[in-house]
RNA sequence: GGUAGCUUGCCCGAGUGGCCAAAGGGAGCAGACUGUAAAUCUGCCGGUUCACGCCUACAGUGGUUCAAAUCCACUAGCUACCA
């Protein structure tokens, strides 16, 4: 007996679900199978992703065994989005992802004791499947009338149109809930709302095949306060691998939350108690200004998905960067780690020492040396927090933190480093 | 298959021979105010250049012209009407 479904809805997670009474009766009363699915449609995870990844591991939490899906084939064909057509990628380049994908997912799950978590990967059967059977015997048990009305689908036929590939999506993610239940007895297919149709073409499938109803639930599309999606920024996307999103950029990211967003992000994804959350979002309400919610989701985000030391060392980096403090009083090792995670860009010395305009574009800050000399002109540019104004300025030996570092800033928080070496 | 129209910078959208790197809006960037917010106001917003300038750009290719986003031809894509 547990309050899981009271404590997700209670979190805002629940979209959609088919027989509420029933299904909620399964997850706070019994053990169940249940699955989510990543396509590889890009060379990491991202925070769309998370919130999935988190959702299921409240389910394993509370007693129910996940299958983590990585969709090796499904992502040779492609899910229909609104927008149009996707390109096919190569396979190789599939499999690529499919595997780091995989990697990513074990971090999230726990892997031992009797709702440890499995991870599969349809193209194991789906590459079985030949023709006769994907039509014969699959493709009897759908009507294209009801095909055609899922969103993404109409809207394509309404615009670009739609290949028969991507059409077909649909047919091969049920025959992925009709395998996992013949094979796992899974009971449960989760994801985002946007799955809705897919996840249900499944819960219909199995019943036509196997006379056994089975569950679907959604979780809500996070949208922002200011309209835009979740999960982006003008950088782009916010990847849970390090090496595409730094630790440190990934708690900026949070950090920088909208105070309005960030009642619906704690539920979402914090794994603090009720109690604490709720604290916290009143502490949003009465002192904003600390972001003390907003440091929380962040640190305990950070923690989770790079480790707790990388989280350790980018709290420093941030608090060594935005600090009041004078950059000189904090010690080399520590100042060096901040600037590794913002971004440092090495210079040797039997080279002059570049201007500040070389400097912003040498450290990425600005794409071009019209775009440096637009943001010096506009008093964006800092060096070691002192604004620059002239145009030429260059750096002398006595500007080099401990002996050879620079804190390079663009407005009020985009930060680099360069260091000065042999 | 026939006819007519459309295709502009990150997005939307004005421009129908020189005054066009191209109105306006959005997005984005910077400044002020702040909390590394939001809202608001101001400036910027193809590349290179201290700058005059030069280069690249108005679907693609070729042409007319001293001069083309603007005119002509062909190609591609989209839209509407006709069968």
């Amino acid at each position: 007996m547990s309050n899981l479904w009271q404590d997700l809805q209670w979190r805002g997670l629940i979209a959609q679900s088919t027989d509420e009474k029933v299904l909620s009766d399964l997850l706070n009363n019994k053990s169940i199978t249940f699955y989510i699915g990543f396509d590889p449609t890009a060379p990491s995870l991202h925070l769309g992703n998370l919130m999935q990844i988190l959702f299921a591991k409240r389910l394993q939490l509370a007693g129910h065994k996940p299958l983590a899906l990585v969709g090796g084939a499904t992502g040779l064909i492609g899910d229909p989005k609104e927008s149009g057509e996707r390109n096919l990628n190569e396979e190789e380049i599939v499999i690529t992802w499919t595997e780091n994908i995989a990697k990513q997912l074990v971090k999230y799950f726990d892997f031992f004791g009797n709702n440890k978590c499995d991870v599969v990967n349809n193209f194991d059967w789906t590459s079985k499947l030949d023709a006769i059977s994907l039509l014969r015997d699959l493709g009897k048990h759908f009507s294209i009338n009801r095909m055609l009305e899922r969103e993404a689908v109409s809207a394509r036929l309404n615009a670009s149109g739609i290949s028969y590939t991507e059409f077909s999506y649909a047919l091969l993610q049920a025959n992925d809930y009709l395998e996992l239940h013949k094979k796992y007895d899974c009971q449960l297919q989760t994801g985002g709302s946007d799955q809705w149709g897919n996840i249900t073409a499944g819960v219909d499938l199995i019943r036509r095949v196997e006379a056994k109803s089975v569950h679907a639930l959604t979780t809500p599309l996070m949208v922002k306060a200011d309209g835009n999606k979740f999960g982006k920024t003008e950088a782009g996307t916010i990847w849970l691998s390090p090496e595409l999103t730094s630790p440190y950029a990934f708690y900026q990211f949070w950090l920088n939350t909208d105070d309005r967003d960030i009642a619906t992000l704690l539920k979402y994804f914090s794994f603090a108690s009720k109690e604490i959350i709720e604290d916290l979002i009143s502490k949003s309400k009465t002192d904003a200004a600390s972001r003390e919610a907003q440091k929380y989701l962040a640190s305990e985000l950070t923690s989770l998905v790079h480790s707790k030391e990388q989280c350790d060392q980018v709290i420093l980096a941030s608090q060594a960067l935005f600090g009041q403090g004078e950059l000189k009083d904090i010690s080399k090792d520590i100042l060096i780690a901040a600037l590794s995670e913002a971004g440092l860009t090495k210079i040797k010395t039997s080279e002059e020492l570049p201007n500040i305009l070389e400097i912003l574009q040498q450290t990425n800050l600005c794409d071009s040396k019209s775009a440096a000399k637009r943001t010096v002109e506009e008093g964006g540019a800092y060096i070691n927090n002192e604004r620059i104004s002239d145009l030429n300025w260059k750096p002398n030996k006595s500007d080099l933190i401990h002996g050879s570092l620079l804190v390079v800033r663009r407005g009020k928080k985009v930060m680099a480093g360069v260091e000065i070496g042999g």
